[in-house]
DNA sequence: CGGAGCTCCTGGGGGC
DNA sequence: TGCCCCCAGGAGCTCC
């Protein structure tokens, strides 16, 4: 389930593989994902075909390759992994697409549930920089130098809205999924069920400041992943789910206290948390 | 228009 | 042993 730390450790993993190299050819074995592109598969492969490749960049979960005034922008959705190969490598079932570079190397797209969505867009300007298009409604992700943490504090404290709703919410604050809202939550000793309105400015500030941790961590290590579907460009897994917390722990005991970890489902999610360290109040 | 809920998708795993 | 159903969730969409 890649979210912010996953998608920056495939941004990292990929950029000197694609960086400068200009993309040769595209195959689309699945429509599905070039979905959102204008003109369907045909221009896709006609808008990325010839194009060369600057240096990939990323906002929260989106993932984009600079293409002149255009990107490949990429959401690796709930199983999307990039991997490079050389030619003569069989393909696996879940490929997608392949971009076959001046390399002599392909990128791979693969995604088993097929949540993932890949389409050539125009960059947009966004303060001093640019972004897709389709990026430019995402808000900052809370590593980027514009993010303004306590203007997201009074917004959540503005809104009469759970705080794991608000971290979910990628208009807000991008970049965080279920398993790191779940982690921030904990290291912040918050119930995600609080409303925004009941909690202080300086105390979602605080809660900011969990995630982006909880997130920086991860980044560390070369991101998490819990079910075998997250793999890096090489192909190998990160598997970390010794360093968290709560997500995926119920019944085990809390880092901090002992007790026992309790899953409920909230938002039609899995929520995870300790009801002695963040008590609903 | 903000907020909440629905929907897409697939393979692994559990239950019978 | 085999089959069926449930489960995971990011984000766009729809509805209120």
């Amino acid at each position: 389930m890649p979210e912010l730390p996953e998608v920056e450790s495939v941004r990292v993993g990929l950029a000197p593989w694609v960086s400068d190299r200009h993309i040769d050819a595209v195959r689309v074995l699945a429509a599905r994902a070039v979905r959102d592109q204008i003109g369907g598969v045909e221009q896709f492969r006609a808008a990325a075909t010839g194009r060369r490749i600057a240096t990939p960049a990323r906002r929260g979960k989106f993932l984009w390759l600079p293409v002149g005034e255009d990107a490949v922008v990429i959401h690796l959705g709930m199983s999307g992994q990039l991997r490079i190969n050389e030619p003569a490598e069989p393909l696996h079932p879940h490929t997608r697409v392949v971009f076959r570079l001046d390399s002599g190397n392909e990128v791979r797209f693969l995604d088993q549930r097929q949540f993932g969505r890949l389409a050539v867009v125009p960059l947009v300007p966004d303060g001093a920089s640019r972004v897709p298009q389709p990026v430019a409604h995402i808000a900052r992700d809370p590593f980027e130098p514009g993010f303004d943490r306590l203007g997201v504090a009074r917004r959540m404290h503005a809104r009469r809205v759970a705080l794991k709703r608000q971290l979910l919410d990628q208009t807000l604050v991008s970049g965080i999924g279920n398993i790191y809202a779940d982690e921030a939550l904990w290291r912040a000793r918050l119930n995600g069920e609080r409303l925004g309105v009941d909690t202080p400015v300086r105390t979602a500030a605080r809660l900011l400041d969990a995630a982006r941790e909880v997130m920086a961590e991860a980044i560390d290590r070369g991101g998490t992943s819990f079910d075998g579907l997250y793999v890096h460009v090489n192909g190998s897994s990160g598997y970390f789910e010794r360093d968290l917390a709560v997500y995926g722990r119920q019944g085990r005991p809390c880092p901090r206290c002992g007790t026992p970890i309790v899953r409920e489902t909230f938002m039609n999610r899995s929520s995870h948390f300790c009801p002695v360290c963040q008590r609903k109040r």
